[in-house]
DNA sequence: AAGCCAGCCAACCGCGCGTAG
DNA sequence: CCTACGCGCGGTTGGCTGGCT
């Protein structure tokens, strides 16, 4: 059993005073962070490392965000929640400036009770084909739900009975969480041209959507899907080959 | 003015993962 | 392999604040 944070007698906990910042700030900036857990003696602050570590990469690092979060943000939030569920840190990466810890607290104070049930289209139904013989379905929920397969091989945990969207979407990012990451590598994903005018509306910024997109990474097609799952116009339509 | 209450948010806690020895 | 350690993550807590009565 691992000894709890802060066990040593002394060691300060509560609320940072300006001069506890000051100290914390001054020592990373001359000496860095390689080791949080010597950083607090280092700088004479009785502090436990993990305290200084949440303190700074919450409140004090420079490139922190202040302020109230835009429309666009908390939009994004709620898309990517979908996408991915409680995962703050793979949530705040794709918002600069912004913490997990500040998303979470947005999410529950204000975004959670926004959700309404038009959050997810079932019908929303992505195929995804790499361009290494790996096939591989991603189908969210759907009466009809497959479930995730790769090279004919169920990688997902089908629903247990329960037909709730919270389930299938779990299911379904649980089915991402299997795949080995190497599987993205080179992945395309290809659209209909049908639905090309819809694809080029939800990506505002490109002046026309590409007819196919490169995955590199699971992140990379987490971010495009993201883009799907924003525009109203994608959701419900019978399939993005 | 005082008391109560709900919401907010900084900070804490425990757990899991990766890694070095 | 096993263990200890450091770190990051997600869940939770509790103090503060502002609005309401």
């Amino acid at each position: 059993m691992r000894s709890p944070c802060c066990e040593k007698q002394g060691l300060k906990k509560g609320p940072w005073s300006a001069e506890e910042d000051q100290i914390l700030i001054s020592h990373i900036q001359n000496y860095g962070h390689q080791n949080w857990r010597a950083l607090p003696k280092q700088a004479g602050l009785l502090r436990c490392g993990k305290s200084c570590r949440l303190r700074w990469t919450n409140y004090l690092r420079p490139d922190i965000k202040r302020g109230n979060f835009t429309k666009e943000e908390e939009e994004t939030i709620i898309h990517l929640h979908q996408m991915l569920g409680n995962r703050w840190s793979a949530i705040a990466a794709r918002l600069p400036g912004r913490t997990d810890n500040e998303i979470k607290n947005v999410w529950h104070t204000h975004l959670k009770k926004r959700l309404t049930s038009s959050a997810v289209s079932s019908s929303t139904k992505f195929i995804v084909k790499s361009n290494t013989k790996k096939e591989l379905t991603v189908a969210p929920p759907a009466q009809s739900f497959s479930g995730i397969s790769h090279s004919g091989t169920d990688l997902s945990n089908p629903p247990t009975g329960d037909d709730s969207k919270e389930n299938h979407i779990e299911s379904w990012d649980r089915g991402f969480q299997d795949i080995d990451e190497g599987l993205w590598r080179g992945t395309v994903l290809e659209m209909e041209s049908s639905v090309l005018p819809m694809v080029s509306m939800a990506m505002e910024g490109f002046s026309s959507a590409p007819s196919s997109l490169v995955c590199d990474t699971e992140d990379d097609m987490s971010f495009w899907l993201s883009i799907f799952m924003q525009s109203e116009d994608l959701q419900g339509l019978p399939g993005i080959l």
